[in-house]
Order: C-alpha cells, then sequence, then structure tokens
DNA sequence: TATAAAATTATATTGATTATAAAATTATAA
DNA sequence: TTATAATTTTATAATCAATATAATTTTATA
C-alpha cells in the first residue's frame, strides 16, 4: 500500500475563534477571515494577496486592515514569517519546524519537511526563530520548460 | 592538542582584482574597497554599513555606488543575500554553503556550521539557492542579561 | 440608551532600494 | 598626445511595501 499525504484537517470559524481567543485576540469578520485564508489554503501568501482574495467576498475590506492584522498576528505569535521575497513579506499560520521553497517559474511556496538538522558552533547560544529557504524550479515548471 | 580555529587568508587588493576580473567585472577603488571590506572582514554588512565604513577611507563615496555596486555582485554572483533582517538586505562574499544567526541582542551576524541536513518532498524538484537562518542571543548576550 | 473601548478606514509618511540623467573617469583609437 | 567612446560615479527623483495617524464605524458594557 502506498504510504499516503495526511489530508490537513480544515478549520471551522468557530476552531479560529476560539484559537484567537486563546492567544487573546478579539475575533472580527476580517481577522476570522484572514486567519481562515492562512490556515486553510496554506498559500503562505503576501499581504496584498491576502487582500485581494478577500476583497472579492467582503469588497469593503481595505489594506490597512490586513497589514495591522497581520501585525497582530505576528505579535501575538499565532503566524510566522516566510522570507522566501526579495521585498515583501510572505506569512504562514502553520508554526511547526519546517522548510519553504519558493518555484521561481510558478512563484509558487511549497513546505517541506527537514528529517535532519544538525549545527555546529551553536554552545551557548540561545535559539529563538529558525528559517531554512530554498529557491529553485518544481516538478512542473521544469516539465514546461523541457517542452 | 585542541582543534585549532582556521585562520581564513586574507584578501589582498591583487587577489581581489583578479577575481573580479575572473568574473567578468571591471575593477574599479570603490569596488576594490567594497569587496574588501565584505571578503576580509565578514561582518555581514547592509548597504548602509558599508558605507559608512568606507566614507572613513573614501569620504567621496556616495551611496548610489554601494547599492550599484553590490547589485552588480549579486548579478555576477559573488555575493549572497543573508535573510536575517525584515527590511533591509545583509550581504555575504563567503558562497559555501553555511547558515546564519542573528543575535538579537548586539546585533552581530554569525556563521554556522551546517555538519547535517536532510530534507524529504524534494523529489523533482531543482534547487539554486539554500539560505538557513537563526535569530537568538549570542553568548555575551546572554551574560549580559544574566548579569 | 449612553458611554467607553476597539477595530477599521482613508490618508499621509517612512525608508531602503531602484531609476534616471548629468558629470567624471577610464579605455581605446587615431 | 589628443580625440572619442564606454564605463563608472554622483546627485536627485521615483518606487513601493509597510507603518503611523487621526477620523469614523463598530462592538462591548454600564
Ligand atoms: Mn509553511
Ligand atoms: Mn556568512
Ligand atoms: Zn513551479
Ligand atoms: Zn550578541
Amino acid at each position: 500500500m502506498e504510504k499516503q499525504d495526511k489530508k490537513p484537517k480544515r478549520w471551522s470559524l468557530e476552531d479560529i475563534r476560539d484559537y484567537l481567543s486563546q492567544h487573546d485576540i478579539r475575533s472580527s469578520v476580517y481577522r476570522l477571515k484572514i486567519f481562515e485564508y492562512l490556515i486553510n489554503d496554506r498559500t503562505h501568501p503576501t499581504a496584498e494577496e491576502i487582500y485581494k482574495h478577500l476583497k472579492k467576498e467582503l469588497p469593503a475590506i481595505s489594506p490597512g486592515t490586513v497589514y495591522n492584522t497581520l501585525r497582530l498576528f505576528l505579535e501575538k505569535k499565532i503566524v510566522q514569517l516566510v522570507n522566501v521575497e526579495k521585498n515583501q513579506f510572505r506569512f504562514d499560520a502553520t508554526l511547526s519546524w519546517h522548510g519553504h521553497l519558493k518555484c521561481l517559474g510558478c512563484g509558487r511556496v511549497f513546505d517541506l519537511h527537514i528529517e535532519n538538522l544538525k549545527l555546529s558552533g551553536l554552545e551557548g547560544f540561545e535559539i529563538f526563530e529558525k528559517h531554512l529557504d530554498l529557491k529553485g524550479l518544481c516538478p512542473e515548471c521544469l516539465k514546461r520548460k523541457n517542452i
């Protein structure tokens, strides 16, 4: 039998409301929807991408709200920054230790499972954050290139 | 006998002139000095830090030259970006595969030796760049904090 | 309902980086 | 050497994601 990909559970708005509350964040329609997009779609979007995505469903939303909310989420540590972009922040609501690969062809940001990482020269240091970021091409873009 | 730290060789201006030439980069006083600072001091400076450092010795230098030169060096792939800063680029002329730790106390960026890294889920991908970036506190800053 | 607190909006500001065009320097040809 | 072209550097303006500000709207609570 083939190993099956674990299908990540989709968070309901109620799940998110509880989660925000547990982290001392008051809920609002926008906050719920921004977090929902991050946690369920998992595309590591920029603030602008989140804004454009939500504007379809909630046309009254303003970019400031997205920026404010993301800053709040960072402060409360329920999202992390992804460093694959030169001039823009990308956001991830998945906090477990994993890496990222940005495909330079299609722009998608893929999650990487890190099986093993051993560093030396860190004796006496205290670590708060770790980021592993790759750039490359995904299989689809490689195939397209070689046609 | 204790394992001894390898002392990195210091590059002469002639070394650098040859190196730039090998990479199709014409030399100039500023280009030589910018690369010299990067390769010999190894502090992973920002453009602004390079500008301030060189201005002491070469007061006529302009920030534009530093930005232009760093962009050229990136294009010719003789420097790489270090992603430890939120709003600023840091630069490294050491191209071998290694990681970085930014101390949030003193701001220094340390090099890390990566003994082992094993990723999964990259079958069929092509990788061009890898970055490993940590944030934390260095031993000196930890000691200072605990006094 | 009245009042206070918080969230959202529109707008202006910031600041690192890039773009542009003129001036200075360097390389090459005559 | 002198002329000419190519390159580098400079001063300046422009860009643009992110932040700050203050007014407005919404929500919570008395
Ligand atoms: Mn991720
Ligand atoms: Mn380094
Ligand atoms: Zn792709
Ligand atoms: Zn330190």
